[in-house]
RNA sequence: GUAGAUAUAGCUCAGCUGGUUAGAGCGUCGGAUUGUGAUUCCGAAGGUCGUGGGUUCGAGCCCCAUUAUUUACCCCA
């Protein structure tokens, strides 16, 4: 048998012990911000009925789901003398399309938020409405592999269905906030927009194009500048006028409260028919989530942007929309979010409400690598380690381990009595702080010498004063 | 799907207009040192130069193909 090369798939990627630890760090601060805010866990298979994936995510989300061929000979079926063929010459020219429903009926989850509106739906007999949970858990996307973005990768999803309470919202921008600073990343913006604001302009331009069309460009204006989005405008049929009345309305400038009465205005000028109770939706939830977010004592204030330009999650989104980026680093965006009015009609549960939004682990774990944010102390795991001189030293060591691993302490003995300098070189390699040892000398005194690696400071001890040190 | 870049030791990379036996640093292992790491000194192991063809007296280097990785676009976390 020839020797093969080791190798893993495209976009994927193991974890060591130490970056493990580093993402455990991250997963942990944003599941206690999640659960300090009422959200409840949930876990949902790897694998979804493609029935339940198709179709969510439009026609390019289909093209990178991963589907997973069906076990067994997915060509034939036998059942007893009868061979029924799954797969017939028609289907084959029909093309992929009319093979694949036949040969794979399984896929690798996408994203959370479908998953959950399945779960939701399935249980909506059992759960109490409003229904607040968060998920982690890894999603796959068959997309090509680039800078911050992998094939597989961590989600931690929060979201709440059967409620429109802009509270949620506010929420949303108070639990990102929290994260971030947690994490250290304080040079971030939160970005807010509302999917009818972006409507209203649509409307102020008069009609020509398309509205999808037009979100696109707009999303784009940051990276591509006026003279792109202006191009691209063009080439979807935007006139020269409403391309120049669009950058009007994107230039509106000023705080958050300000870009509200402004923009008020200008959609009243350009004749943009209201489409709330007393005036244009959008504005208002948006204005209701700032008045929120006073109340609760916000002050994270030049964190939080109203960006007019952010465009996102066309296919559902329907209410506010957020994203997060981190400014001092070269990568997309970390978080993102917002409301979708039917999140469970696709299930045959129509009318429920859901806004939520996501925390892109991978993503937020380069950055914190970029930045060197995280602390020290996550990668410690064994604190002690105790050397091992000689079979008769090993054995009177051993239950030295076991009071040490009593008292809490993480510690183990080296397997094999060598030479110090390879056992030093152990701890070293593994970051193990302390080195406890004790020889013959030591053993003869009932003591024991604890070396701290950092600075080469040797003690010598007893067992209860060892305790104290490494206890502390 | 479209376009570019890269592929040489376990890792990071040198390698001249094509020219004898393929180089360094780090790491690993052994020794100086049978009770002291990270710092010192000496030594050793480790390569079908991604793969398959071609040009040539001769290819790590040039050409073609292929695979993998990576960056950007589209889209997204």
């Amino acid at each position: 048998m020839s020797v093969q090369k080791p190798s893993i798939p495209q976009g994927t990627r193991d974890f060591g012990p130490a970056v493990v630890a580093r993402r455990t760090y991250i997963f942990g601060v944003i599941r206690r911000v999640f659960e300090k805010f009422g959200y409840a866990p949930l876990e949902t298979p790897t694998l979804e009925n493609l029935s339940v994936l198709t179709g969510k995510y439009g026609e390019e989300g289909d093209q990178l789901l991963f589907k997973v061929l069906n076990s067994g000979n997915f060509l034939k079926k036998q059942k007893g003398d009868v061979i029924k063929e799954q797969v017939t010459a028609d289907d084959l020219l029909a093309g992929a399309k009319a093979v694949l429903p036949k040969i794979a009926e399984k896929g690798l989850r996408y994203d959370l938020t479908v998953p959950f509106a399945r779960y939701v739906v399935m249980n909506r007999g059992t759960l109490v409405f409003p229904f607040k949970r968060y998920q982690i858990q890894p999603v796959w996307r068959a997309d090509r592999p680039q800078r911050g973005r992998y094939r597989e990768f961590y989600q931690c999803d929060a979201d709440v269905v059967g409620t429109d309470s802009l509270l949620c919202e506010a929420e949303i921008v108070l639990m990102m906030s929290e994260v971030l600073t947690s994490l250290g990343l304080t040079d971030h913006t939160i970005k807010i927009n509302h999917r009818r604001v972006l409507g209203a302009f649509y409307q102020a331009l008069g009609g020509e194009g398309t509205e999808v069309d037009l979100f696109t460009a707009i999303d784009k204006l940051d990276k591509i500048g006026r003279e792109g989005v202006g191009k691209e405008l063009a080439e979807r049929g935007f006139s020269a006028e409403a391309t120049e009345k669009l950058f009007d309305l994107l230039g509106v400038a000023g705080s958050f409260d300000e870009k509200l009465d402004r923009l008020l205005a200008a959609f009243v000028t350009a004749g943009v028919e209201p489409d709330g109770a007393d005036g244009y939706q959008g504005l208002q939830d948006l204005r209701r989530v700032l008045e929120y977010l006073r109340g609760f004592g916000f002050e994270k204030w030049d964190n939080l942007e109203f960006d007019v330009t952010l465009a996102r999650g066309l296919s559902y989104y329907t209410g506010c929309i957020f994203e997060i980026k981190i400014n001092n680093v070269n990568m997309g965006s970390v978080s993102g979010g917002g409301r979708y009015d039917n999140l469970t009609g696709a299930f045959g549960l129509p009318g429920v409400s859901g806004v939520g939004f996501s925390f892109g682990v991978d993503r937020l774990y380069d950055c914190l690598e970029e930045l060197s944010l995280f602390p020290e102390a996550v990668a410690a795991t064994t604190r002690c380690l105790i050397a091992n001189f000689d079979a008769e030293s090993e054995t009177a060591v051993l239950p030295v381990l076991r009071r040490l691993r009593a008292a809490g302490v993480a510690t183990e003995l080296y397997p094999e009595s060598t030479k110090l300098a390879k056992q030093f070189k152990y701890a070293d390699g593994k970051g193990i702080p302390y080195l406890l040892l004790q020889g013959s000398e030591e053993r003869a005194a009932g003591q024991f010498k604890l070396k701290t690696l950092a600075t080469g400071q040797e003690q010598t001890l007893t067992l209860d004063e060892v305790l104290t040190e490494l206890a502390g």
